[in-house]
DNA sequence: TGAAAATAATTAGGAAGCTAACTATAATCT
DNA sequence: AGATTATAGTTAGCTTCCTAATTATTTTCA
């Protein structure tokens, strides 16, 4: 995703805005540095993660399968509940299953079904890891008042009706 | 990035609230959410540049060198703006040239530097794909309130503030 | 001046994402 | 029951991102 290390000056807004007179700038600016907050904050969570040999995508697996009570699921369902392909979720569970964090075995129900668990050391993997995540996070979130992260939410949900919007 | 497709019900929140008692749950949502309608976004937006054969990294590449009045820059220098590696960009730069939206040469000054131009072809995919991005985010920003607009930017300036609690 | 250090770009190798194509199995529907 | 359709998972091949190592050039400084 984007970085946007440096929004662009008024001599170079006036640029596009020319070329471009659809160019709303306070808006775009918004957009742009909301993108880039998010950024740069998920590469901040992705270098924790990568500390303990993770990243957001096998972490979230993890998280997925500690949810489940007998921390049991099918790369199918953890696609879905992770946003990504069924491709993508073969790979982060071959890269699990190396590290033997979780276990892979045919579902005796449904043969085309593949059970993949938490194993004992990838839950062990999440101990070490969520404590220290869950501080920081409140850590991160408590330097906005109660009024605002209520209000980061309302936005956040009005945003996401609009989600369509680049269809 | 995580997509997060669905937010932990409460009696997962439960259980890793017992587990793990450092967890504050509301600024958890806050900050998951806050990744998945940003991820979302920036997944549109790639929908959006990929119909026209550009994704974001290719595109913002674009961008930066319509910013220069001579419309060239360095490898180095847009690594740099675009926030990514130099060997990231070395691969952005290859892609564009080989559809020729940029031509590269070897600099005048100094021998060890590329000079990376935008091409008449380049300004071309701009200009067809600029109005409508505007446009779009206009739609998307005008969801919010002026009041909201300014809340979202003050929030956002004080989480970056922030970025730091990851390190 | 000539050796050492710094800088610019690239290459190599890897992770995580995608779509499309493929295999195996299960379900459906004459 | 048997042919068709649908589903689960994987593979192949691509893009975009990374770090570390390499090459070429320039700068520094002893």
């Amino acid at each position: 995703m984007l970085e946007l290390k440096d929004l662009p000056d008024a001599h170079i807004l006036k640029k596009f805005a020319d070329r471009y007179p659809d160019a709303d700038i306070d808006r775009v600016i918004q957009f742009l540095t909301f993108l880039r907050v998010a950024t740069d904050l998920s590469n901040g969570l992705d270098r924790y993660l990568n500390a303990h040999a993770l990243l957001q995508g096998r972490w979230w697996v993890l998280v997925l399968l500690m949810r489940e009570d007998d921390g049991c699921s099918s790369p199918s369902k953890l696609a879905e509940k992770a946003g990504v392909s069924r491709a993508t979720m073969t790979g982060l569970i071959d890269g699990l299953q190396r590290d033997k964090l979780v276990s892979r075995m045919v579902s005796p129900k449904d043969r085309r079904q593949s059970l993949v668990k938490l194993t004992s050391k990838g839950q062990a993997k999440l101990d070490e890891v969520m404590p220290e995540y869950y501080r920081r996070v409140r850590q991160l979130m408590t330097a906005l008042t109660d009024e605002e992260g209520d209000m980061l939410m309302q936005v956040l949900m009005k945003l996401n009706q609009q989600a369509q919007v680049f269809d």
